[in-house]
DNA sequence: TTCATCCTACCTATCAGTTGGTAGGTCGAT
DNA sequence: ATCGACCTACCAACTGATAGGTAGGATGAA
């Protein structure tokens, strides 16, 4: 057993944020569901900003972990690629939720700075990976493709957030489809 | 003078929530930026939801009118739809804020109702907008239009975000101008 | 083997600060 | 005399955070 609460609250406090954000999290509803006191939480995490910047860092180490697999696992860039998408509509199917970190982003004036550092950690591994799948899959060279991937990112985030306004699922795969037939994303 | 002050508090809100969101917006900040007490907003306003409700109403009124003055004004609808992405730059230009309705659209599952309705408004308009305005420049038919233009549009969000968890006004330059080089957006 | 010590993982009780909101009064202009 | 615009003085609910305590297990020396 040892320290397993310390992962139930982590688990807990990432389906908060990615529904409410940073500022919806407290300390009260997350104690609740994990079935421990309020109080119990500081044991585990100093201050609330320690909390939201572990519960980001898990975030993008889970990411990292998960594109990096998709690439070993296929001999197809341009599959992985495709997939890409993907990863980001699973948040919406689920309770309407959305990236943590592309929630975060809209309130990221307001977030302590070691929050701020793992939110950025997030969008740069998603940068670099597209950016080197890029290169892979299309003509494009080093140093276009990292423009190419940042607007594939920012242009993805407004998807979700368009998306979750309206509760529809559907809309996020008909906006991840117009990318491409503009030419966005390869088709 | 009359109500003078209902305009200021809707100014005052503006300006928060487009910097802290609609959780951002509290009475008591609000009524000292206006030179106020915070109990007298209530006379003006009669709950938080009503006052976050006219403020986004506000504000995509105020965007509707701009839309159109910049149609009325042209007549070339290809300009306007090139200078269609400036409109979300200034709030990036001053104090690092974003769209009203983008921030809001991200807290959108935690919003009062009322509020709700008037950030779709927001977002129905410019897609509007959009669509008429591809019709004109493009070669797109009108079904085919308003499904570009809503990807437009949720792209141009996620540039602001992006753009503003940078703090970097030219890095929302440089997405614009990859959605163009993409061919999201007419060159 | 026993006992003192320490640690982990929680608890109760409480704090000061902030939130949205209310009751009831003041005051000047019409 | 009425009324719009504002005030003071509150309140209950909730926030993150702290102080201090407890039960139970591990450790290590006698």
């Amino acid at each position: 057993m040892s320290s397993n609460s310390r992962e139930a609250i982590l688990a807990a406090a990432k389906l908060t944020a990615q529904a409410h954000g940073y500022s919806g999290l407290n300390f009260r509803d997350l104690a609740a569901e994990v079935g421990i006191k309020a109080a119990s939480i500081y044991h585990h995490f100093p201050s609330k900003a320690d909390l939201g910047a572990a519960v980001a860092r898990r975030y993008w180490e889970d990411s990292a972990a998960y594109l990096e697999t998709l690439l070993a696992e296929s001999t197809d860039p341009a599959a992985c690629l495709r997939q890409y998408p993907g990863t980001f509509r699973k948040a919406l199917e689920s309770g309407n939720r959305m990236c943590l970190c592309s929630f975060m982003a809209a309130e990221y004036d307001d977030l302590p700075e070691p929050v701020k550092k793992e939110i950025r950690t997030f969008t740069d591994i998603n940068v670099a990976w597209l950016s080197k799948v890029l290169v892979a899959v299309t003509a494009l060279s080093p140093e276009k493709s990292e423009p190419r991937a940042r607007a594939i990112f920012a242009a993805i985030t407004g998807a979700q957030l368009m998306a979750r306004s309206r509760a529809d699922v559907s809309l996020y795969d008909a906006l991840i489809e117009s990318y491409r037939a503009a030419s966005l994303l390869p088709a």
